[in-house]
DNA sequence: AACAATGTTCAGTC
DNA sequence: GGACTGAACATTGT
């Protein structure tokens, strides 16, 4: 589930985790609280409270305040099908929201307790989630939702690789997964591996226009399985706009579907 | 049992 | 050194 929209989702649900006194930590999972100690995050956040919510790209993170002053700030990212969970409420996340399946407590991989009562958790079957103190967000690109035409065709326009490998580039801009970037270039008839460098700026254009339509959609609807190319996104898939068949490859090292027609 | 999965990262290669 | 590629990562579901 989680790109951009599901992020954006899980961040608003967070933002009920905000002003509560901490008053305890599990941070004992070694593998997604790398690499910190066990009990690190806890002894840097217990007594303090987290003041907001934000999020850049797939990365969210919450600033805190400790003692009086600034804490550091909590960093948690999705991974590949993780969920916020607060007070027991998620977010509306993809499929699992309205079939959430068996939830084995071992599957919480993180779990904030308030003095409240209440919590927040990191819900990750896959255990390829992330909390960390103070994460590193400088390295992304800008964000996905906000990325202006100009500044979408100068870095996305660049080097001669694939454009759904630059799509996907979190450092050229933040926000975009798989799934999501099938829907962009199906969205504007854009074949996943023409070279970037090769598209021009009407069909970048339409890239950055598609993308905008896509994230609002997606935002609007629950999540980036909404789009509309997406359930056609399987053996025997037909374009739901030409009736063309849908195809099946590997672009930028991730599985990808398009239009054998219109994306030739 | 073998393989794919909505993400990131690291070791290689050009 | 930058750009790019593919495997690895942990785990579940098909």
């Amino acid at each position: 589930m989680p790109e951009l929209p599901e992020v954006e989702l899980a961040r608003a649900v967070l933002e009920g985790a905000l002003d509560r006194t901490i008053a305890a930590i599990d941070d004992t999972d070694h593998w997604v609280c790398r690499p910190h100690a066990p009990g690190e995050i806890a002894a840097a956040l217990v007594g303090g409270r987290l003041t907001a919510a934000r999020r850049r790209g797939k990365a969210m993170w919450c600033e805190t305040r400790v003692g009086g002053g600034p804490g550091p700030d909590l960093g948690v990212h999705l991974g590949m099908g993780g969920q916020i969970v607060v007070d027991g409420r998620v977010g509306p996340t993809g499929p699992e929201h309205r079939d959430p399946g068996p939830r084995k407590p071992e599957w919480d991989r993180f779990t904030v307790t308030f003095a409240d009562g209440g919590s927040l958790r990191l819900f990750d079957k896959r255990r390829l989630g992330r909390v960390r103190l103070d994460p590193d967000v400088d390295a992304l690109g800008p964000d996905a939702e906000t990325i202006t035409r100009e500044e979408f065709r100068t870095r996305v326009g660049r080097g001669r690789s694939a454009v759904k490998a630059r799509l996907l580039d979190q450092s050229v801009l933040a926000g975009v997964g798989n799934l999501l970037a099938d829907e962009t270039l199906w969205q504007a008839r854009v074949s996943p591996s023409a070279p970037a460098d090769e598209l021009g700026a009407a069909r970048l254009d339409a890239l950055h226009d598609a993308l905008e339509a896509a994230l609002e959609a997606a935002i609007a609807h629950g999540g980036v399985h909404t789009g509309e190319v997406i359930r056609h996104r399987r053996p025997e898939g037909h374009c739901p706009r030409c009736g063309a068949p849908m195809v099946h490859g590997t672009v930028g090292g991730r599985s990808t579907w398009w239009c054998s027609a219109e994306q030739a």
